[in-house]
DNA sequence: CCCGAAATATGAGATATCTCATATTATTGT
DNA sequence: ACAATAATATGAGATATCTCATATTTCGGG
């Protein structure tokens, strides 16, 4: 088992690249991208401390492998799979720990569903921006959030004006330095709760 | 190993009742439900054909069981769990099969998240119709419909007139006769292509 | 260095959806 | 059988969000 750091925008895994390991994520967080035969690259979910990835791989002899791309310093347990993938495959106490991961997650993702329907884009970008920032900086692409949120262009570009208006968020260049986090907080803490 | 059928609306699990059985379903569908601290209940989630019921229990020692209710002829293998939950754990066949099962519908749990969110009430319920429509009667409660798919109550009721103008669906007592499933498909299918 | 594509911005009008107010039935407990 | 509560209905005005049109800026390739 080796243990492997990767900096923030630093690619864990390429899309379509089989991964030779499987990770387990002690420290950090990722975003899961996938491009679509249009071309066109969405994001579609985050890796957070305490995650696997490349689970997926493990597990289906098919599968098309998203890319990972580390969003802030990201540290990994790195388990080489040529040598241990049947092993892995046979340890009971591994398999458990796995299923109970992925059972949670499951879990997680249908409440996620359910509820994070409901809400305005307000509350759910508060949630993305903390989530996808690198300290006190955010800087997504407009277009990969609005793609994310399923929210349109516009929507998002006003909701982010307020924000700054309401100084939440302040603007330098094409960067947001988050200025009151707590506030942030307090919107996206209405999406957990019920 | 045993083999149950359940008709519409009975319970396959109560809430709060730890289940005695692992249930494999062969065929039919199902609701999952919560009630909340204040009272309220919620539909969270669907069983299909070919899912598990009661893995949570299995594999988490504290777990607050949800109730399941049948939402039309359903049938399951059910296998006691005092006898073989232990031989379960420790069968790595097993164990690598349901933890394919879940990772699975936690991607496809993540999808439905990332996409779900985009589309309009009109697809939305199309889709929450053929879901839980018992052949062609389609009877869940408003109350519950709007809590499941974040919308409002007024909005729901605005869009199940409009699907009965345009004759897809046709007002019968307090339930809904489906008249056109092949308009409705196509406002659902929406949901699942990119 | 220039071009075209992608990303960023902003305005204005159209829809989708929400909130609130208020009636009219069902259901349920006593 | 009655009252209380939940569920169903419907209207009207307020917001959230979308669509489209159009500019400006950034960025990678030739």
């Amino acid at each position: 088992m080796e243990v492997r750091e990767y900096k923030r925008d630093e690619w864990i895994i390429r899309e379509g690249m089989r991964p030779d390991y499987l990770y387990y994520v002690i420290e950090g967080k990722a975003k899961i991208y996938v491009t679509y035969q249009n071309g066109k690259v969405s994001l579609i979910n985050f890796i957070n401390a305490h995650d696997y990835i490349g689970e997926m791989e493990l597990l289906h002899e098919v599968y098309y492998t998203k890319g990972i791309q580390a969003s802030a310093k990201t540290v990994c347990f790195e388990i080489p799979l040529h040598h241990y993938r049947k092993k892995l495959l046979e340890d009971t106490t591994f398999l458990r720990e796995l299923t109970k991961f992925l059972s949670v997650k499951a879990t997680k993702m249908a409440e996620k569903y359910s509820q994070g329907l409901s809400f305005p884009l307000e509350n759910r970008l508060a949630d993305f921006i903390l989530q996808t920032a690198d300290g006190d900086v955010y800087k997504e692409k407009h277009v990969t959030v609005c793609d994310f949120l399923g929210v349109s262009y516009r929507h998002l570009l006003h909701v982010l004006v307020q924000f700054c208006e309401k100084g939440y968020l302040q603007k330098e260049g094409r960067h947001y330095h988050i200025r009151q986090p707590d506030d942030l907080h307090r919107l996206a803490d209405v999406l957990k709760n019920e």
